[in-house]
DNA sequence: AATTAATCGTTGCATAGTCAACTAATTTAG
DNA sequence: CTAAATTAGTTGACTATGCAACGATTAATT
C-alpha cells in the first residue's frame, strides 16, 4: 500500500513546500502584530540591503533567488511604503542602484529582533548540530536543482 | 559585520524558501516537458486522491496543508481539465466527496515515474542516513511553527 | 423544539512567483 | 565603427496562496 509514503509525507517536496508556508505565516504574523507594514517577501529582500547598501535590482534578484519581476514588485511595494530608494545608476544608465531609507535603517533592529524570535522558535528542541546539519542537506538538495535549473 | 549571516544564508526560512521554489520550478517543467497539463501543486492535491478516493475538500486541504480556498480553486483547475469530479455527499449536504476520473488514474504512473526522478536528482550524492535526517528534522520544525500557528 | 455554534465550500481582495515579450542601454564581433 | 548579441528593468498574462466574509447545512445548548 504505501508506495505513497515516499510520494507524500517523506516527499522532500512536501516538507520544505509546508515548512515554507508556516514560516511564511508566522514571521507576516510577528511583523503585522508589531505594526510593521513589511511582508515576509520584502524582508528577504531588505536584508540583503541591511548586509550591504546601493544594490542593482540583478544582484538582489541573484542574492534572493526569485525573478527578477518578483524583484520589481517587492521594490515597488517598498518604494511606495518609502522603506527603499531606487537611484538610477550613472555609470550604467540600464541599471538602478536601491538604498534604503532613514526609515528602514531606524526600525533594522526590531525587524530582526522578531527574525530572531522566529528563528528559536523553529529550532525549538532542536539541536545545534542537528539544525546544522539540516542547513547543510539543504544546500546540497538546493545546489542539486540549480545546476539542472540553470543548465539545462 | 556577519551578525547578517544567521538572518540570511544560514536561515531556516531562507533555505527552505528557496528549495521548495527550486522544487517546483524542476517537476512543473518535468511534467510540461512530458506534456502533462498539471501543476506541481495540482500533484500535490492529485497524489492524497490517489492514496485515497473519495476525500471531502476539507480532508484535502489538511492533508496537503492548504488554505481550503486554495484546495477550492485547485480543483476547480482539476475538474475543469477531467481530471477530478466533484460529488455532493448524501450524507452531510455541505460536503463534497472528490474523487478521480479515469483519466487520472491512467497517467498516475507516469506522473509518479516522474515525481520519483525529481526525487532522485534531489538526493543525489546525499546519503540515505542524511536525508532521513533532514525530513525528521524538517517535520520537527514544521510541528513547532504549527503548535504555535494554530494553537495563538 | 428553537436558538446558537460550528462546519463545508465559495468568492472577493490582496500579495507573490514565473515566463515571455518588450524597451533602452551596453558590450562584443566583424 | 557599425551590427549583432547581451544585459537591466518593466509589464502583462497566468498560477498559487491566505484571510475574511458569506450562505447553506449540521451539531450543540438551553
Amino acid at each position: 500500500m504505501e508506495n505513497y509514503h515516499r510520494l507524500i509525507d517523506a516527499s522532500i517536496g512536501y516538507l520544505v513546500g509546508r515548512t515554507s508556508r508556516a514560516i511564511v505565516k508566522r514571521l507576516s504574523k510577528k511583523f503585522s502584530d508589531a505594526g510593521f507594514e513589511v511582508s515576509y517577501e520584502q524582508w528577504s529582500v531588505l536584508i540583503h540591503l541591511y548586509r550591504q547598501d546601493g544594490l542593482t535590482q540583478q544582484e538582489i534578484s541573484r542574492l534572493a533567488v526569485k525573478d527578477k519581476a518578483a524583484v520589481t514588485r517587492l521594490l515597488n511595494a517598498l518604494e511606495k511604503k518609502n522603506i527603499v530608494l531606487r537611484v538610477p545608476d550613472r555609470a550604467d544608465k540600464r541599471s538602478n542602484l536601491v538604498y534604503l531609507t532613514h526609515k528602514a535603517k531606524e526600525f533594522r533592529p526590531e525587524l530582526s529582533a522578531l527574525v530572531e524570535e522566529m528563528l528559536c522558535e523553529a529550532e525549538a528542541g532542536i539541536s545545534p548540530e542537528e539544525m546544522e546539519q539540516c542547513r547543510s542537506t539543504l544546500n546540497r538538495i538546493f545546489d542539486n536543482f540549480d545546476a539542472l535549473n540553470t543548465a539545462k
